[in-house]
DNA sequence: TTAATAGTGTCTATTAGACAATATATT
DNA sequence: AATATATTGTCTAATAGACACTATTAA
């Protein structure tokens, strides 16, 4: 039995421990609930275009009183982070069974008017089928914004021992009344003295908070994932014609892919069923399910 | 001016405001810092092997009493997360200017057995040259161990609606005196109701809290990054050769490359000086350093 | 029949894997 | 000269890009 300097065994120890009384910060999960949905197409003959959407709240308190915000909330005791980030998700969208994913923890000091309070974002995605149900929720003022993020400018210095690429994005966020437009800036470093990215928010519109750099940075953690992961089928609903399949990722890309080649590189991911969609103004599609065998 | 409900404006608000009694964690930033060391070779004609190396502490109180652990610290009102590894890198290994990335939160309640503490992980690379000041420093219970981190098991199930993929790995840690042995098992999910991955420590030997967890968590983000971005350079002094670098590769994926192809992907990241080495007892080898140009 | 999408074939360019051949400072 | 590594060349296989052609339904 190991006992320390005070003679205390690990026991006795717990025992007599008292958390000292230093000031803590304030965790919160905040998330970037994702989805892609159609867009309504009149002629009937054409495919809905697709849209990726984000989950935004009104706040109806000081600070940031009025202006939008990612949905989130504190952490409890006896929790974990991504514990409270389901249980947000839950109230706020009465979906459960999503793909949840942990983004990155945002700690500047001041990033929360009122005090001293972490972020620890969480990116969850559902699909389309899905939204349906939170969208018929009256969850008061919570409401889906069409999300753009588009390179703005980009900047290479060389460094003496390095290189730094600083990158200007304009996150443009389209709800049904209002269109918020913001500036998230990303410095990569390649340099002795600098972490891998960081982000600051250029301007931020009618974003509370550093909201629109965490929504950048899911972005772009999901335009990183989908070559190398079957990721983006969270974001369909369980069946699926391939075309849709190549929306979303052209949609989350912001590019236009090639049919064939999209079509080869998807395979490995996707089952064929032997059903197929009805009633669209030409060609029937085939319709397929994300491939429950192994992967890579 | 908008005023709340209660007719206050954000300045009102924000001078009234208290943050409540809630219950807080404390937030401490835990640090993998990697490197990459020669062996010694008695050959004078062979090159050095070269091993991935980790900084540990022994701690020198309750809980886990003498046993290893990363090096870290808990946040300081006013500091980023990132601040606060930075500030312990300083102190823990008299290094400064390295390359820095947030990992992972762990948040697990019961982490910690003292009290709350949620741990923002941090991974630091550091190159050879630097690691002698390191090892000079009396800091004294700190310790590199050699780190090998080896798939042990692995299981493909189906599920209804995906499919999982749980993989053990032996986390070996090799210092002077102690070996330390543990298993950490990672569960990938593609189905609903999942994250991405998660970790559980299955035995960790003598190594401290989760800490296994937070290695194993690095070392698969390094692998990640390999590939895709110039991160190893960061390992290796401002001059190295070509082979060092593809060991640099090797150690971290721990198999073996052919020296022409990698050669051909390496190129794009280095730049050619006009110096080589000297007196290694076989035909000089041409110095690189980082490419300072654009990437990608 | 036509509009619009579905699905496949193929040619080429590029990249990765494998292996071999040649080069060169030390001892 | 012998050793161990350095550096380049080349053949082949696999993959990605580009484009075109054929197929199929509902209106």
């Amino acid at each position: 039995m190991k006992r320390d300097r005070n003679g205390l065994t690990e026991e006795q120890f717990l025992a007599q421990y008292r958390a000292g009384d230093y000031v803590r910060p304030s965790v919160a999960a905040d998330m970037v609930i994702l989805t892609v949905a159609d867009t309504t197409e009149l002629n009937y003959r054409k495919l809905p275009k697709k849209n990726m959407r984000v989950l935004l709240i009104q706040r109806g308190e000081h600070p940031f009183l009025g202006k939008w915000a990612l949905p989130g909330g504190f952490v409890r005791p006896g929790e974990t982070t991504e514990q409270t980030a389901r249980r947000e998700l839950r109230e706020e969208t009465s979906v459960d069974n999503v793909y949840l994913e942990q983004l990155y923890t945002f700690s500047e000091p001041d990033r929360d008017p009122r005090s001293w309070v972490m972020s620890c974002a969480y990116m969850a995605l559902i699909d389309s089928s899905q939204v349906k149900i939170a969208a018929g929720d009256d969850a008061a003022e919570a409401a889906w914004f069409d999300v753009t993020c588009r390179l703005l400018s980009e900047e290479k210095l060389r460094l003496e021992d390095g290189y730094s690429i600083t990158r200007r994005y304009e996150l443009k966020l389209t709800g049904e009344r209002d269109t918020l437009t913001s500036v998230v800036e990303q410095r990569k470093q390649s340099a002795k003295a600098s972490s891998a990215v960081e982000y600051a928010v250029a301007a931020s519109g009618e974003l509370a908070f550093d909201h629109a750099k965490i929504i950048a940075c899911a972005i772009e953690r999901l335009r990183g994932k989908l070559d190398e992961t079957d990721i983006a089928l969270h974001l369909l609903p369980e069946l699926f014609t391939l075309t849709e399949l190549q929306q979303v990722y052209e949609v989350i890309l912001d590019k236009e892919l090639l049919k064939a080649a999209f079509r080869r590189k998807a395979a490995p991911l996707v089952e064929a069923t032997d059903q197929y969609t009805e009633n669209a103004g030409h060609r029937p599609s085939r319709l397929y399910r994300r491939n429950r065998e192994e992967l890579e």
